[in-house]
DNA sequence: ACAAAAGTGTTAATCTTACACCCATGT
DNA sequence: ACATGGGTGTAAGATTAACACTTTTGT
């Protein structure tokens, strides 16, 4: 009974990236296999002496060339028995973000192409990457809300109309501009740099920083980031 | 590179029961094994032809008698490389609840004991079995403040007084009676009864239920169950 | 001067918190 | 009559939601 069981394990990363007012999400065609011309997340297996998390990370560099700013695990995809034609494979998703606006992918050693596409315009996808991406939306709306991860998909340094719009897009509804800077400033976490974005026209606009080590103080303390609005 | 893979997957089920005003969990202590007179949760190897759903409920099921009122999964462990010291294991972690007051626990084909123990009184536990529970403890309290699953751990009739101390319990935290009832009665998913409980002193009370229709009719719409007190 | 986006405050409505006394039963 | 737990309302404070005009720059 012990040890007769054949079940591979893989790990697939989610990885969105925000340009241009939208959501993207990274995806990659490989070169070889079986998913030679379709385009699929980055993932892969997991070696044997190696943590999912290494995997996931390796996986990322080797097919893409990434690194991303934040990354937690998703949920674990094992119901489909026959998810991959070849055996059954259970994949532990990743979710993760990245500012995408001056990414570079390169296409390292398994990948024969890596591209961003926005969320609204994806390319059929292999095994059950359509409803993993899904999820992987549904968690971004939800973190949105209580944890300051879009700051995660902005540069260093953003314009607080880029932040807003980053809400509105992520969460599909308008945010009254006036309540949501009050709210956000509200909190203490984000600051006012002296210089200023370079948009073409309209009043130039002050940049903001995202705080990270303010925030962990005082979410030790108990501090909870929330945003909800109607 | 493609099928070397030695890693075992398990599917391991953190069950909670309620009783007595306490927060119990469900732990087993095999016959054979490595886990032999070691204190464990109940789980197992997943099958080659098994969903990781059927494999926790089928370990449920041999391993303890039992059928959940809530199942969900947790997370996947899987970074700890010496987790098992057999081989390789990445496991599964499922997230249980159940009415445990009337819950007979028969120890079937795998178990040589099965019991509930209080979470303040847990024995040294198997494998990283401690961690895996601290987790699913933090995941318990906080879906009890946004998702009616307080319920699951209730007789399906019960009394109010009962509702709030096991939000106290689990929640660690001190609630007004008032203030509480007021909130959940708001939401209109629990229904009073015509029965009354039967304590042995103090006035009567009165038995309510909850109704999980009309809560997934409201949820559906946009409602969202929501507690949280000081 | 006009177009384009940034910046800014107030008020009404809602929700949350804090708080204490009477009620129905068993002994 | 007393002990035990059940049941109830209100007012102050905090938060949220709705709403529109002025500012700064480039063209």
């Amino acid at each position: 009974m012990e040890l007769k069981q054949n079940i591979k394990i893989a790990v697939d990363a989610i990885v969105f990236g925000y340009a241009d007012n939208k959501l993207n999400v990274l995806l990659i065609k490989q070169k070889y296999g079986v998913l030679k011309n379709k385009w699929a997340l980055v993932g892969g297996f997991v070696k044997d002496d190696e943590t999912l998390n290494d995997a996931v990370n390796r996986e990322l560099h080797e097919e893409a060339g990434i690194k991303v700013n934040y990354l937690e695990q998703l949920y674990t995809f094992g119901d489909d028995l026959d998810r991959d034609p070849r055996f059954r494979v259970i994949s532990v998703a990743y979710f993760a973000l990245v500012n995408s606006t001056k990414l570079v992918l390169k296409a390292d050693t398994d990948a024969e192409d890596a591209r961003w596409f926005p969320l609204d315009e994806l390319p059929a996808l292999a095994f059950d990457h359509q409803s993993i991406l899904q999820t992987a939306q549904k968690r971004l709306q939800s973190k949105l809300t209580y944890q300051p991860v879009g700051f995660d998909l902005l540069p260093k340094e953003f314009l607080f109309s880029e932040l807003e719009t980053l809400y509105c897009t992520i969460l599909e509804k308008e945010i009254d501009r006036r309540n949501f800077r009050k709210k956000i400033l509200s909190f203490g976490i984000v600051e006012e740099t002296e210089k200023f974005g370079n948009k073409k026209s309209g009043r130039p606009a002050k940049l903001f920083k995202f705080n990270g080590l303010k925030y962990n103080k005082l979410a030790q303390e108990g501090f909870l980031f929330d945003i909800n609005f109607a």
